[in-house]
Formats: structure tokens, sequence, C-alpha cells
DNA sequence: TTATAATATTTGTCAAGCAAATAAATATAT
DNA sequence: ATATATTTATTTGCTTGACAAATATTATAA
């Protein structure tokens, strides 16, 4: 038979930062720690928690890798509360997402599947919302593209850039924040798997549609050169792939 | 003029734990730092980066904050890498979402329409791609939310694995990956602006047609299904802050 | 052979203090 | 009187040394 008496808490066996940390994120997402607000000083944070220094620091340390605090010494130093920035998030997705890759969590289908998805659906947006600087700013990636002296790296940078600029048209922070990493954490093995084997004149003329599509708010032409794009991308890769074959075989 | 010679490298100013914290993150990254790889005791790790343990501890605390290590006491016991799994990127990626969310950095509209083009996505794939066993699992939800004697809560949570199920029959574990995320970070507010309006039939009724569009692999009906639902959910928003600003007007 | 106890190892935590950065207050020189 | 340099106080950054707690291994005893 069951004691309903003895109904006791778990007792807890999770490290004393880890519950601390946790302690104080809630304090943020609840808002009673605002952005700019600033947190006691460590000595008094062990003092109220009842624990010792170095315990609280590796409580902030936890906070301060998701860059939810920053730390300043001195007086009017201090530890604050960041205001949580969509590009700090979304680096912190990249690294993330770039290790679910590049330990094979994601497959290269999936992952064109994906970014065809999510692209498909940024143009869609940036078709009807983009503005002139935006247009600019696509213009000059292009250019940089088009010139043959530069290196792959400088490209494949500027690719990045320019995928960037259309999740920016979108004007929606939300498919910003999701296309920024997705793209940067993405690209990369895209480029080392695809890039070596495809032609640059393929991508920059891909590009080039895309451009004037946006520019005349043609959303079927933009869909078109996205679609293209992918199609490409995934022959590129399905090509490199049966030549490492080959290679093994030999 | 310059002097050329003097061509210091820049001063390190960046705290020590950071520093090898990211150190060993690039182990990790690069492959040589495997999953479930025994990192070298405190101690060592100490002795060969020339610090003392409690920075060590720091550093580490770092890395188990993104979840990337694990440690456990005693003998054979240490740190080790984990095996980063997507539910616990996906976790990661929720939580600064919804601090991001919470701390209005993404306004409703925005999340609405990202979510109406995610879904949209998923749909499409898990209309090709679902099996059995998720038609059975969403099914059973339904039954649930079908039940009116439940709470709120329970319909809310409910419909997060709904839709969370949903994600799962698309069977592209990039897009998983970003739904779970999006949807758990996303749908707390969309429920506490929208959810006590409006009429839990009609999103259930929304619900069984995108089932049955599953079922026969009807595009066409699951799509407008979801269209039908975001449609509803930016309505009863409208409705919700016209509501507030009436109230605020009194 | 099996159960129990001792032991060694490793992370978890604490204590006390010095170092370094930095803003404010103070002193000094022009 | 103003500008500049110096001191000082405060706060994080980091170190040393030590003990506690968990836990696998080994030794011991029934």
């Amino acid at each position: 038979m069951e004691n309903t008496k003895l109904n006791f808490e778990p007792v807890v066996n999770v490290s004393l930062a880890k519950q601390i940390s946790e302690r104080i994120l809630e304090s943020i997402t609840d808002g009673t720690l605002k952005a700019d607000d600033q947190l006691p000083t460590e000595e008094v944070l062990a003092s109220q928690f009842q624990v010792s220094r170095p315990t609280i620091r590796e409580a902030l340390k936890r906070l301060a890798a998701q860059s939810l605090i920053r730390s300043r010494r001195g007086p009017s130093g201090g530890t604050f509360v960041n205001r949580p920035s969509i590009v700090d998030a979304s680096s912190n997705l990249s690294t993330s997402t770039s290790l679910l890759v590049s330990l094979g969590e994601f497959s290269i289908p999936e992952i064109l599947e994906a970014r065809r998805g999510l692209e498909l659906l940024c143009v869609q947006h940036a078709v009807e919302r983009r503005d002139e600087a935006e247009l600019n700013m696509l213009e000059e990636e292009l250019l940089i593209q088009k010139n043959q002296s530069i290196s792959d790296t400088e490209f494949c940078d500027s690719d990045v850039r320019f995928h960037r600029i259309l999740a920016d048209a979108t004007h929606n922070s939300v498919l910003q924040f999701i296309m920024f990493s997705v793209i940067e954490a993405l690209q990369p093995i895209e480029n080392m798997v695809v890039f070596r084997v495809r032609d640059r004149k393929v991508v920059i003329s891909q590009h080039q549609k895309m451009v004037d599509a946006l520019k005349q708010r043609d959303e079927t032409s933009a869909t078109e050169a996205v679609k293209e794009q992918t199609v490409y991308l995934n022959e590129r890769f399905q090509f490199a792939q049966k030549m490492r074959k080959e290679k093994r075989a030999k």
C-alpha cells in the first residue's frame, strides 16, 4: 500500500549552477528582469542563493553562452540582461544547425528540399515587399559575382549575402531569423559538395533572373528561378556523389 | 608613417573561459572530438590550457548550456561529447525564439504569416509522405480535442502535438527541426491572444479537414484547410486586439 | 561464489584572496 | 578656473588549495 503521507518532492540531483541559471532565466522570460537591467553583483547573488561565487559564475557563464547576459568589470560594471537580438539568436541557431549537419543528422537531399521550400516562401513575400535599397544591394552582389577574378571563397560569401538580402526583402523578421540561420548553416556543405563542379555562370544567371523578377514584381518568374537553382544544385550534387563513388570503385 | 615591423596581433580581450570553450567547440565541429568521446579530466585540461580548474569549469559550463557536452562523476566518469540531438537543438531554439517573442522582437502578424507559409510547406510534403502511423496519431489527437470536458491547456497541448505530427509527416528532418521550434515557441502567444475567443469547433473542423486531405493525399484540400485556419486565427487576433483597444478606451 | 566493504577517481562545491579593468573622486599643474 | 593626472573604490576575472559526493573497481569476508 502506498503511504500518501510520504509524498516527497523528488530530491534535486541537478547541479546548483544549473538550478541557479534556470531561476535567473525564468526571471528574464517572465519579465521580472528586463533588457539592460542589472543583476546583483556576484557576491550578492552568492549570498542570496547561499552558494559560493564560483558556483554563481558557472551559472552566469551558462547564460552568457546563450548571450542572454553580458558582464563588465569596474564600478558601474556588473552583469546586465542583454536585449536578445535576432542576430545573436540566429548565430546560436547556426552553430547548432551546423553541428547537426556536420554530424550527419541531416542529409543533403533533405537540406536542399527544405531550402527550396523556404526560399520559395521568401521570394513570394519578397516580390511584394522588396524596396529599392534591397534591389541595389542584390545588384551589387551580382556585380561581385560576375567578377571572374574573385576566389571561390569570395564567391560563396557573396552567395550567402545574396540569399540573406533575399530573406531581408520579405520584411518578415521571423522568416529572416529562420533563413539567416538556415542559409548560413547549410550553405557551407552545399558549397563543399556542390560548388566546385558547378559553373558560376549558371548560378549568376539564376540570381540575375531572381533580381529581374523582384524588380518587376513577377512572382512566377521569381519562383521559377528559385526552382531552377534548386534543380541545378540537386543535379550537381548527384553528379558529385556519382564521381566520388566511381573514384572509390577504382 | 606606419611601421610595418610592428604588426602586432590584437591583444586578446576575451575571457579565458570563452577562449577555451571556443577551442573545444572547434574540436567538436572539425571532427577531432566525435560524439561520446571523452574529454580529458578537468585537472588535465587545466594543466593543458595553463589555467585553473574553476576557469576550465566555466568554459565547460558554456558548452553544457548548449548541451554539447555532459559530465558524470566518479571513476569512468568525466566529460563527454554529446551526440547533438535534433530535440535538444530544437528546445534550445525554442527558448531563444520564445524570448524574442516575449520581448516583442516579432509581431503577431509576422508570426502568423511565417507559420502559414511554413505549415503550407509542411502539408505539401506531408500529403505525399505521411504513413498510417501518423494518420492514426493525428486521429487520436482529434479525438482528444473533440472531448469537450478537457481544459483549455489540454486542448492547446493537443493542438501543439497535432501540428508537430504534421511536421513529422513531412519526413524531412530539417523541416521538422524548424517547425518543432517555431510551433513550440509561437503557439503560446497565439493561444494567449487568440484562443480564449475562438471556438474549438472551428479549429477541430479545420484539423479534421487536414487529416481527411492527408488521408486522401489531396494537396489542394490540405492547403485550403491550412489557409482557412490561418485566416481564422488572423481574424480572431484582430478581434482580440480590437477588444483590448475598446477596453482601454473605456 | 556472493555479498559487503574499502579505495581510487572524477566532478561538484567552497573559501579566501589577488589581479585587472574601469568609473568616479581627488589632487595637481597650468 | 580649467584641464590633466592620480588615486581610490568597486566589480568581474582568475588562482590556489581543499573537501564533499558520486561511482566504478578492487579487495575482503562469509
